[in-house]
DNA sequence: GCCAACGTTGGC
DNA sequence: GCCAACGTTGGC
């Protein structure tokens, strides 16, 4: 799941929300509101309370995994497609017949070291000739999507990275 | 700031 | 249903 770590302005709104910013809410859970996506939102409601994630931050300096969360909550009605003061507003959806959905995320831990989107990048590309498991990382084969999901062989390749040396 | 790789919109 | 034009994501 990939959010903003830095401050970013969108309509005069800061849509910053990093690993940090969750860890600092109350039970350190937060809604994944704002995911104005088809195929992102039906990933999120594909989702099943006690799964875990990888906390991504994206569009920053140093893009990659930084921490894991789990999810709390299955997926309900994302209250902020009504709300006309939010980012993500869609005036399209009606609360008859709500678009977008979201779950209840809470933090679990930081990787024991960062994995950056780089160091990802070299696996696939290996995986790709030789065969691996990050061969077809939606990752890299659906770029742009912010809910995506990982086989558990590809879970489990990407969280023993924590335990290597950054390649 | 640039731009590639998408997704969405809407005319026809 | 096709597709051009436009918008968004996110790495670099």
């Amino acid at each position: 799941m990939k959010s903003e770590p830095e401050s970013r302005l969108e309509n005069g709104i800061d849509v910053r929300f990093g690993i940090e910013d969750l860890k600092t809410l109350p039970n350190q859970t937060s809604c994944w509101d704002g995911v104005r996506n088809y195929q992102a939102r039906n990933f999120m409601r594909q989702m099943k309370e006690g799964q875990l994630a990888f906390f991504y931050h994206s569009n920053c300096k140093e893009p990659g995994i930084v921490g894991i969360i789990k999810i709390v909550r299955e997926s309900y009605v994302d209250h902020t497609q009504f709300d006309k003061k939010d980012v993500h507003f869609d005036a399209s959806s009606k609360p008859e017949n709500p678009k977008w959905s979201m779950v209840d995320v809470q933090y679990q831990r930081m990787m024991k070291r960062f994995v950056p989107l780089s160091e990802l990048k070299k696996y696939h590309l290996q995986h790709c000739n030789k065969g691996g498991p990050l061969k077809n990382l939606a990752l890299f084969i659906k770029p742009r999507l912010s809910v995506q999901p990982l086989t558990s062989e590809e879970f489990e390749f990407v969280l023993s990275l924590e335990d290597k040396e950054p390649l």
